[in-house]
Order: C-alpha cells, then sequence, then structure tokens
DNA sequence: CCTGCTTGGTTCATATGTTGAACCATTGTT
DNA sequence: AACAATGGTTCAACATATGAACCAAGCAGG
C-alpha cells in the first residue's frame, strides 16, 4: 500500500457520528504509528483537506474537500435528481431507501432517506456495500462491467448467517437478479434487514448505481414487497432519467415480467 | 515534499473548467513524471477519490468527495448560511461578491455570487486567495491569527504594479484595515478590480473568514464604495450569525467610526 | 509539590517505498 | 506504412517514509 493510500484512508474515519478525532486516537483508528500518522496529517492539512480546531487541537475535514465536491457535482452530477426520487420512493414505501453509486470495482453510499413511517427503521451507516452481501450491490453484479465478478468473488466475506457464500449459489443470485430486474438481500448483510434494489444507468447505457428499499424483516410480507418494486422501478426511472440517461429494454422486459408473475401469485383482493 | 502532497496536489487541477484529465496531460500540468503520475493516480482511484471515465479513459473527481463534503458541512457548516446573504450583498451592490475561509494559513474561496446588473464584471476564478494582494486576505492578517503575518510576508508576489511589496506597506495597510474593519484592495492582485471585504467570526470568537464584494474600476466611485460598505456590514453580521458567531466589539467599533468618517466626507445630497 | 497518566509533537538511523528513463500496446492521423 | 499521440508497465538507483524513543504540556489525584 502506498503512503498515499495510507494518508488518503485517513479521511475515511472522519464520519458525521465522529466528526473530530485526535492525533492519538486516529493513530488508534489506523492502527498506524504517531509519527507516521502526524505526517500525513500534516500532509492532509497543507493541502487543505484537514484542518486542525485550534481549541482542541483536534483535527477535522478541511475546507479542499468542499470546492472539490462542488467540481465533482458539476462535472458528474448525481445528488441532483436523487434527492426527490428518494424522498419520494420514502415516502410511498414507508422505509428507509439510498442510493448508492458505482466508482471502479466498489459502490459507494450517495444518500440516504429515512422514513418517519416507524420508529424502528433501518439506519444505513456504511459508506461502501459489499457487492455479495447487498441487493444493491447485486444490482451492480448483474448488470455492471464484467469485471466486478472477480472483486466480488476475492473475499465473499461472511457478515451473517444467510450471506452467500459459495460462487455457485453467487452466480445463480445474479441470474434472479438479471431475470427480475430487481436485486435482493434477505438479511445476508445484517440480519432482520431485508432489502430490494433496482440498478441505475448513464448517459452511455453503463450501470451507474443502484437506488434501493430497506426493511425490517417483521414487517416485510409479499404485499410490502410489490408494493416497494413498484415503487422502485418509478424511483429508478426518475432518478436514471435525471442523471440524463434511459433504463435499458432488457431490465424494462425483465421488471414487466417480475411485476406480472408477482400479480399472478398474489392477485389484489 | 511527501508523496502524499504531492498525490493530493493532482486533485487541484481538476477544476469546472477542466473536469476531466488524461494521464499525459495531467503529467505535464503537475510537472512530474508518467510512472509517478500513474500511481498517484490508482492510489487516488482506490479510494475513490478519482474515477475513470471508461469511454475517454481519463480521470476525474470522484465520488468519495461527496461524502467527505457532507460530513465536513455537517460537522463546520459554511455553505449554509452564505448562500443567502451573498446573493442579497450581490443584489444590493450590483456587483461579484464571494466568500472565503481560513483554514490554517490559507484563504479558501467557499462560494462566488455575481449579479446580473452589468454585463462587465468580475468572476473570481482562483481557489485560494493571496494574504497580502487580497481584500479578503487583509482583513484575515488584520483580524485573524497572528502566525498568518509570517507566511503572508514569505513570498509577496507582485502581482501587479500596485500590488503591495515591502512589510512596512503591508503593515500600514493592515493598520488600516483595523481601523476601518474593511479590507482594501484597489488593484492590488488584478488591475481593474478594486475589492472591499469584512471579516466574518466563528462561535469561538475567531476569524473565520470574510466576505467581499469585487467591483470594476471604472465605475468605483466613492458613493459606490460607501454603498458596498454599508450591505457588507449587514452581510458579515448576517453570515457570522448563521455561523453561530458574534461580530467583536472593536469590529463594530470600526466599523461605525468608517461609516460615519465617509459620511462626513461625502455627505449625501 | 510531586507522580503518573494522558495528550500533541519531534528526532534520526534504518530500510522501505518511490522515482523516472526506457519500454510496450493501442489508437488515430498523415 | 510510418508517425505521433495516448494509457500503461518495468526495474535498478535512490530518496523518502518509517517507528522506537524522545520531549513538552496539560490534567487528576494524593
Amino acid at each position: 500500500m502506498s503512503a498515499a493510500s495510507k494518508t488518503l484512508e485517513l479521511l475515511s474515519f472522519f464520519t458525521p457520528a465522529q466528526p473530530e478525532i485526535g492525533l492519538s486516537q486516529l493513530c488508534r483508528l489506523a492502527g498506524r504509528d504517531k509519527a507516521t500518522t502526524h505526517r500525513h496529517l500534516q500532509a492532509l492539512e497543507e493541502t487543505g483537506f484537514v484542518e486542525q480546531n485550534p481549541l482542541t487541537k483536534r483535527y477535522r475535514l478541511g475546507p479542499a474537500i468542499l470546492q472539490l465536491a462542488q467540481t465533482r457535482e458539476l462535472t458528474v452530477p448525481r445528488k441532483d435528481g436523487v434527492d426527490a426520487p428518494l424522498r419520494a420512493l420514502a415516502d410511498a414505501t414507508g422505509e428507509t431507501t439510498h442510493a448508492s453509486i458505482l466508482s471502479g470495482t466498489v459502490l459507494y453510499k450517495l444518500m440516504a432517506c429515512e422514513s418517519p413511517r416507524h420508529s424502528i427503521r433501518v439506519v444505513i451507516d456504511i459508506e461502501t456495500f459489499p457487492l455479495h452481501a447487498t441487493a444493491s450491490g447485486l444490482c451492480a453484479l448483474a448488470f455492471g462491467p464484467g469485471p466486478l465478478l472477480d472483486v466480488a468473488r476475492r473475499p465473499l466475506t461472511p457478515f451473517t448467517p444467510s450471506t452467500i457464500d459459495s460462487a455457485d449459489a453467487l452466480t445463480s443470485a445474479i441470474e434472479a437478479t438479471r431475470a427480475t430486474g430487481f436485486g435482493r438481500a434477505l438479511g445476508t448483510f445484517e440480519t432482520d434487514v431485508h432489502s430490494i434494489a433496482a440498478p441505475l444507468f448513464d448517459p452511455t447505457g453503463f450501470l451507474a448505481g443502484a437506488v434501493s428499499v430497506a426493511s425490517v424483516a417483521t414487517r416485510f410480507t409479499p404485499e410490502l414487497e410489490a408494493r416497494i418494486k413498484t415503487h422502485l422501478i418509478t424511483a429508478s426511472r426518475d432518478i436514471t432519467h435525471n442523471w440524463g440517461g434511459t433504463i435499458p429494454a432488457n431490465v424494462e422486459n425483465a421488471w414487466a415480467n417480475a411485476v406480472a408473475q408477482s400479480k399472478d401469485l398474489e392477485p389484489t383482493p
């Protein structure tokens, strides 16, 4: 691992839950020497990526980040165009929703939105989504670039007893995702969290990310799942459209089939 | 310069004007070897700070930045609370306005706002403000932490024939800023750009940044200057208040004196 | 006042990771 | 076909990162 990577890694320890970190604390978190960490922090401070609270001497993220974020959003507008559909999806389903974007072989959280409907709800507090264990990840594997598969297989970390742990099981999960147009992850990342996700596409037709609804197992009935799926279709179409892309025909077809089947199996009373 | 700094420096070449940069181009911009730059980019890509456009193979800023920006804004809310006052200031003065924040010894651009009043207007296209040559910089020097002075003196780069080029001249400019509560830079950074700035403060009473109006020399009359100053006071109070701070008494007094004097000298007809 | 604990920060010999000229593979242009 | 771009890779030479040990400052308790 390069020195630069190690330096950049430090930034990932700053989260809304812990926005200010002291030198010693950061050493423990990163598992690195104090001198090393200090020099890394100095490099980050020089370039404006962190700054030191003059009162507490602790470090926090710096202003340079804001500028880069602005440039990024101008270059690849993603946050714009996600907010409204994500909120609408949360309102319609009464569950927590989130959107993620694929960069290289990593699926990053872009935004999450909780519905106030239930007091027990899922909170998304991870920054990147494991590809084999989440609904969004399955979408990425099913509709994203090929090399993703090699990366996903590498560790196949078992988060829960239900986590997919064999290459075969993963392949069939991916096939199911391709067939229905929805990623499905029932307690495979966190027990009692059931998620359904739909893919998102950019103007070039590539998979750009995923939108997902995370529900609590105890209230995840087939009716809810069907409702989530219909609203997911809308959300995915809206976001993809806002990003200047269109849903590929094969995905639209898969959705149509999936919805038709669920109607056959569970006819509305 | 550390390898990490060099890596981070690469990010600063991505701007709204040039959001996608190829490897060779970036080598030229950074003046570094191709292999070096490539490894740096890989480190940035691993951590999500840049991503490669799969079509053009060129690099652009990545999604990790957005998350950090969100955390930063939650930690130190600055953008919120600047937008409205800055816009109001631009409307009231008919000139380009901008806000900057101090981090360590560097004054970073936070946001700029152009007024559509005149078709000839100032455009802020720098990312950091030289302390000795800009109105905002003088505010930082006058009201900011002491060590800033040592840094400002180091190069004293002459941007225009009017740029302050001696330690004595700088000292008296800072004293003038302290006395009036306004930083004044008439063509010292760019010829024909006249700027007035007021300081901004955070909850701990430290100088947090500056708010500034940049006008075109040919229309910069004493009347306009007076109007800019009164509106700057409002903007500075508003932003500082939005950041949870208050204007120190000495600054308020300086403003009161400055406004009274300008009224004596230039009585309203 | 001292002792012990924490914190942020610095030093310097060691060796690890970084560097860049030269290299290859593709692509588009003349 | 030859040329000149592009992105990307290799490896010996060397510069730079590393971390144990160190200092100074602040704080709590006896």
